[in-house]
DNA sequence: TGTTTCATGTAAGACGTTACATGATTGG
DNA sequence: CCAATCATGTAACGTCTTACATGAAACA
């Protein structure tokens, strides 16, 4: 249920309407806790509706500007500190690397060698957004986005060290 | 729909109830895709209705053994040839770091500090794991399961050191 | 005989994705 | 006037979780 909490939490600094929502998903939290647009306006609505959210302003084309409730900001607080962060369980990567013996060797390591290279290219690709952020203007999102940041370049590079490991390993196989 | 997948490369040393599987999901792989009974049975009867999979035996209690035809086993290779693995997109961990300027210091240092610790323990609990699996036996699980193993290990220790990190970051804020 | 283990299945509900559908407003 | 952008909503489908339901066989 976190894409509940990833709303109000967006909506911490400024209220928004959905439309406006998305794009603040699309940029700081695409990484995180992606979220589609059908999605987005259903828990909207229900967010509404539970009282943790109210219409603020109303504009052209049917726009609704949602603007956190006191309620919303306690449940908000409550996510944050009473409850126990769910880890992700299920590694698609992880398990290719089990059946990897139904391969042979040069497939095996071939597919090892591409997780090393995709890993590579992520590490890249979150340099770039580093330095593409305007991290001046300060905020919630950004100074904490930041220590995100951090994690995905040692996540990756992590990834990256380990597939270059384990492709020794099956070399030495044998 | 990896389950699917899952459950192929599960039986491709030996025929097994779906019983028998949940016991190995439980073990091996309940690491890398935990999967329920209920979801087991039901993609059983799909994989076999597709011809991926056939009812090799029948025992007592209505128990069915399943085996890999040619058409599973040639699936399993194209899934781990052809198709990319889907690196998981969600981290509700780090979902909660952007938020947590919502906190006040200390209870944000906390988090932090309870990432850290988690993270130690579960690299603790993987080498107790370690320790526990009887590696001699062989066989292409327990072989590649390692090379997971490490993973694992290399994942927790990465994710100490970065909540190690960002405590600081955050009590040198200001 | 009674408990544990083996063994399979169904149903309801939450969550997520993709696609469809609709239309107002702005700007060139 | 035409295209892009703004803006919201619904429907179908697949996956996963939890809970319910049932019963045979082994074993003590």
């Amino acid at each position: 249920m976190s894409l509940r909490h990833a709303l109000l939490g967006l909506l911490v600094d400024a209220p928004a309407s959905g439309y406006d929502l998305m794009k603040r998903f699309d940029t700081s939290l695409a990484n995180v806790w992606p979220a589609t647009q059908s999605q987005v306006y259903g828990e909207l609505t229900r967010l509404a509706a539970a009282g943790l959210l109210e219409v603020a302003a109303e504009g052209p084309r049917g726009r609704k500007e949602y603007a956190l409730t006191d309620e919303g900001f306690a449940e908000l607080r409550r996510w944050l500190v009473d409850t126990q962060p769910e880890p992700p369980r299920r590694s698609d990567t992880l398990l290719r690397v089990f059946f990897l013996g139904v391969l042979d060797r040069e497939q095996a390591l071939a597919y090892l060698a591409g997780m090393a290279e995709r890993a590579a290219g992520e590490h890249g690709a979150l340099e770039e957004l580093e330095q593409s952020i305007d991290w001046g203007e300060g905020g919630m999102l950004s100074t904490n986005g930041r220590l995100a940041l951090e994690f995905g370049l040692r996540f990756s590079a992590m990834r990256e060290e380990w597939a270059r490991w384990a492709v020794q390993q099956v070399e030495q196989q044998r």
